[in-house]
DNA sequence: GTGAAAGCGCTAACAC
DNA sequence: GTGTTAGCGCTTTCAC
């Protein structure tokens, strides 16, 4: 039964004929296109990649039978003979939130366009998990490695691996010069916001932001300072926050400033829960924003900007085209181009009616 | 030059020596490890796969040499020979939004166990997409893929496909009654919700949620129908509101209800974000959660439920559950068992202050 | 107990 | 123009 397709002449033993064989085994391989187009496998090979002196007839006959049987030529005996996988491996300790994805995301679609597939590793922070998936990732001989994670704290370089392994650290800080780190630039970020408000001619402007242990808070927060002292504003006592990254803080902070004597004009936040959660203070409170207060957010997470009550101007980290550079740095780095360093990129300012 | 490796006794040129062929070429290969524990290559692979008769001496050298090398065997060769790459793939169409994420981040981890890693592709509802990386994945020899999406609608079966590729389509619907899709039970979701609300005594339970074009809505509305009446409640006319799936429309939504005779004492909502705007619609019109009116959400989002006055009971997917489900059931068929038609996975109500 | 050799599917160098 | 062949790194059967 179930002899497929093909063959010419084919004496007694049905079970090792070549149609059996097609049939039997798994997907067709150049063999079966040979044999079925009556040429050698160098002969198929040369016409399947296009190369060589041929005969126009045999080129395409090769060709339509493979088309035919649906040939496609199995990646992994390329990358044996080639010693390049086409393959790359993202280790992720953030388990792919909210900042990571639209990152993995980026750098996903720019690999795809250079034919090259991404493997997917969460580690959820767990060392030992992490290894686990490195030692599998240079088992399957990986062209290049990318790492993400949250960003609050320089991490121990990944390792030990395979000599030469090019690695590219995104939204992520090893800790090692020699490596590649690209992050957003939080520091110009708040300068952007701030002088943003300083612009629109306010002059008493609190910063509301997360926890200090997060670089992050720190970055922002010089920059929040440097953008006050470049437009000669006074840092006001009190005015300066940190607290956690959520809407509740963001109230509570909103009660605090407002319980002093003096009352800042606008409020720069550390997020966008942050901003949210004072925005919906201020309007219980009866304080007309932008009229009273103005507002900036920061992350531009179109779940909290859209939906406040007026919409959310907040500072952008650009994380696609963070990503999109993180896959531009690792082609350039599997190419032999050399790079590293702590590279950070520029956030831009979205302006919507809360400023 | 280049003259490679190998050959026991060869004069003169240094170029070719072991210790060189190392230095210069990728990573050592059980070649490299054979040769400096002085043994053959198939010697070296018992010791390394733990099998066969063998010395407990030679094969502890073997260990030994292989463990100082840093000697990791390539899986490319490995899958090669045995016809099973080890490997699976995953296209999504939601872009890894904030549904696909939990699911695919349980895959990943259930996969992980079984030492298979996990290609990732993201199609973005692009069938020209979709096919090039559905091509670069059968290239690559995967074992099995995953499907995601969106859920809106039934898709067209992926294809075509090497023959008896399994696949699971898990929060998407494959058009296709041999395939297996995964999804959540959201009829017995919207059950859940009206259910708790009718046994804490709520008579006129409303019902806002998105547009009808989502299979979703339908069935949940299904859901809200079947358990009021199980309740005995009756419906009511103009308490079943179909809109966006905002959070401004969860707030003009309740505007509406309220402008009729008759006003609601519940309102189970369609998704997290419109719950929310109708909590706040509610709170800036003095009307009390859930003193006069409760309030049900559905997805679970802790970044709605928690940051809400009171904080939002909800409906929860149990996405990561699905996920794994979705791994097992990759897992089988893969090892040959068989497994189709549509299966949908309860959800689970968490209860917090806003019911 | 150990080694030699065939073969997984493919490419590239070299014959003819 | 086309065929033959030697590997890529590994496992496995079969001699010895």
């Amino acid at each position: 039964m179930a002899r497929s397709n093909n063959m010419q002449d084919d004496a007694a033993t049905p079970s090792d004929s070549p149609s059996q064989r097609l049939a039997v085994a798994g997907p067709p391989t150049i063999r079966d296109v040979a044999r079925l187009a009556n040429v050698s496998i160098g002969t198929a090979s040369k016409a399947l990649n296009a190369g060589g002196r041929l005969s126009k007839e045999t080129r395409e006959n090769v060709l339509r039978v493979a088309r035919e049987i649906g040939y496609r030529p199995n990646d992994l005996a390329q990358s044996l003979h080639r010693a390049k996988s086409r393959t790359i491996g993202i280790i992720s300790n953030d388990s792919f939130g909210r900042f990571t994805f639209p990152i993995v995301e980026a750098l996903e679609e720019r690999l795809a366009e250079e034919g090259i597939a991404v493997f997917m590793c969460n580690a959820t922070d767990d060392p030992a998990r992490e290894r686990q998936h490195l030692d599998q990732l240079l088992g399957k001989r990986i062209d290049g490695l990318v790492v993400t994670a949250r960003r609050a704290d320089k991490r121990p370089p990944i390792g030990p691996l395979a000599h030469g392994l090019p690695v590219v650290y995104v939204f992520s800080q090893a800790d090692d010069p020699g490596a590649l780190s690209l992050l957003p630039d939080d520091e110009g970020g708040a300068v952007l916001a701030v002088a943003h408000l300083a612009a629109r001619g306010r002059k008493h402007i609190a910063h509301v932001t997360g926890p200090e242990h997060f670089e992050a808070v720190r970055l922002r927060k010089t920059g929040y300072r440097a953008a006050l002292a470049e437009a000669g504003l006074p840092e006001i006592d009190g005015f300066y926050l940190s607290g956690v990254w959520s809407e509740a803080w963001g109230r509570e902070a909103v009660a605090k400033l407002f319980s002093r004597r003096e009352r800042p004009d606008a409020i720069f936040c550390g997020n966008d829960q942050i901003a949210r959660g004072a925005l919906d203070a201020l309007r219980e409170k009866g304080v007309s924003v932008p009229g009273d207060v103005a507002i900036v957010g920061f992350d531009n997470w179109d779940v909290m900007t859209l939906a406040a009550r007026p919409p959310l101007t907040s500072i952008d980290m650009n994380l696609k085209a963070l990503g999109r550079e993180a896959g531009d740095s690792l082609l350039d780095m599997i190419a032999g181009g050399a790079n590293s360093g702590v590279k950070r990129r520029p956030c831009s300012l979205v302006v919507r009616e809360s400023s």
